[in-house]
DNA sequence: TATTATTGGTAATACGATTTACCAAATCTA
DNA sequence: TAGATTTGGTAAATCGTATTACCAATAATA
């Protein structure tokens, strides 16, 4: 309700006046008494700054919009949690976007990509109208990061340690003994997917089977009737190595469902790790990434004022291997 | 970078004729080419409107403030969710604040609800920063929703039948057989705590005793330790109820590390349902309420055109019992 | 005393979209 | 042909902040 134009007559000075005060303009030569004059009708009037019109004023928001695969998925709520941290450092407000939830390229928040309401845009790529949001911040020349998505544009990338992480987990399987293993791997095309399967391939070496890859959704539903699905075709595989921990979950009531026991007929490792793996029925042995890292990066790179438009960055904390009890040797030796 | 200046200089016509186009005035009088015209050149110039113009002239932002407990817990979380595809629909943006992750009266998102850089907050009180942003709210005239919150401020209130749930959670213990049942609460303070108590003492009736009350925090480290004090002080109850899901998982591990079966020497029950609660070493039994559709509502009435400033909405859906495996008769019957 | 510097500010403009009030030219009516 | 309508637009004033350029009055110097 009060404008500086209020704060000024209020005060008996012009608005610059107040303007420079509130913005510590060193330049700006005043008594002291007309400054303290000034400071507290600013404090006893409650004044705070119209956001629209500084950002109109500034063609800067103080507004990162974060658009992920899915926010309720705990494995990405972590990036999110990362982001915030950062962003709070940084003093930017998080836009959220849910590639989950509706999101067409109408949306409210493809409006203020395209409309300068942002500074920045960090994207986990899937999609159709997150190509839509990417034309509308190319437009407005808007800084981009992605995460684990490579894309033919001018943006940042964040790459996590992806295809060693799945070389870890089979690696893992592998070293118990294991010889007929699964893949549960996430959706086909994402980045992520396909640095896991190079991991996956290259450690699975000769023993590769393409068949017994199976692509699901990171929900634990998808993860269940996928992991249905390839135990039914491969009922003599050993392991499995999923590569989204809450899909996991789902191989676990599929093996379950089909009376396998875990880890006795089936060991399962998976990529992510979960607040609740070691409560599961069988604690899930898991390789863990730092995504919450990833979140707090992305934003530095956005927020950072000489970074140039396109960088790459590896995150090069190694994977984790965190041993818990669905994977163990083969009982029947395979 | 294109103006609605530019666009009307290219088309060969005034900003006015421009913007009215584009807002689909019907008292403008155009002919047909002219408009055309126009049109070709908004749709290959890729125009935008510039969101902080928009935001200033007409002091909407299109934007919602969404400040939750804790997203990284999922039971907070479905809340999200729940506002998100809510505002998806209302065409509305989400700027996310998180109480547990910093947040101080000077926070990016606090300037902007005191800039009227939002339409509406929407918000689960808890902590100091709350009250500075309910203040900066209350001065920009800022619709306000409170989520299980009871204040002396004029804003709406939504609230859940938490007193019938906590109520529901007690009586089926105390249907299963048990008499001496602990309350793992969450924090003192908060209206839904205070609520769950309510119904939980209610239920008790003589058989309520107040020190088998802990209260944690809605994580399950700090469910933990509080299970453990409880269980320490009080070694002879049979039942527990939790307030928080997340909490009951600490109180899971509690109950293991002290060589308590669950449900065998220990029935335990929860407030709010979990994705994985079946998954659960011991399948957690529960109370669900629809959090997801508090989300919804909350957003509907931010932008409910022609709603009052403070009205109070009680969800009516009824808690639901969903039994799992966590809770049976107790084995040594008390 | 005349000139220069310094102190203490102010005026004006731009940022980009929206909207109200108005108006010239063309067409229609009497 | 005078007057009334209709057609097809336009000019100008906000919205609130930030900044650049400028200026009057006083103080310091020569």
């Amino acid at each position: 309700m009060a404008t500086l134009a209020e704060i000024a007559k209020r005060a008996g000075v012009s608005p610059a006046v107040v303007s420079r005060v509130l913005n510590k303009d060193t330049t700006l030569r005043i008594a002291k008494e007309t400054r303290e004059r000034v400071e507290a009708v600013l404090r006893d009037t409650n004044y705070a700054p119209n956001v629209a019109a500084q950002s109109l004023r500034s063609a800067k928001s103080g507004t990162i919009a974060v658009v992920l695969h899915d926010i309720a998925n705990p494995v990405y709520g972590e990036i999110l949690r990362g982001a915030q941290e950062e962003a709070e450092r940084e003093n930017k407000a998080i836009l959220l976007g849910d590639a989950a939830v509706g999101g067409t390229s109408g949306s409210r928040l493809a409006q203020m990509i395209g409309g300068g309401g942002v500074d920045g845009l960090i994207l986990q790529a899937s999609g159709t109208w997150t190509d839509a949001l990417i034309v509308q911040a190319a437009l407005q020349e808007v800084p981009v990061v992605l995460l684990q998505t490579r894309l033919d544009i001018e943006a940042h990338l964040i790459l996590l340690p992806d295809a060693e992480a799945a070389a870890m987990a089979t690696a893992h399987l592998k070293g118990l003994g294991h010889r007929r293993i699964g893949c549960l791997a996430t959706e086909p095309g994402l980045t992520f997917t396909e640095d896991r399967m190079q991991g996956w391939r290259q450690e699975m070496g000769g023993d590769a089977d393409e068949v017994c890859v199976i692509y699901s959704g990171p929900t634990a539903p998808e993860g269940e009737v996928a992991t249905h699905d390839l135990l039914t075709r491969h009922p003599d595989l050993t392991g499995l190595v999923c590569f989204n921990a809450v899909a996991a979950v789902g191989a676990l009531r599929a093996a379950r469902a089909m009376g396998r026991n875990v880890p006795g007929d089936l060991s399962v490792i998976a990529i992510h790790d979960l607040k609740f793996a070691g409560d599961l029925r069988v604690p899930l042995t898991v390789v863990r990434m730092p995504l919450a890292e990833m979140g707090r990066v992305s934003i530095g790179m956005i927020c950072d004022p000489n970074g140039a438009r396109a960088t790459i960055h590896r995150i090069t904390t190694p994977p984790e291997l965190v041993i818990r009890e669905s994977a163990t040797p083969p009982v029947r030796s395979g």
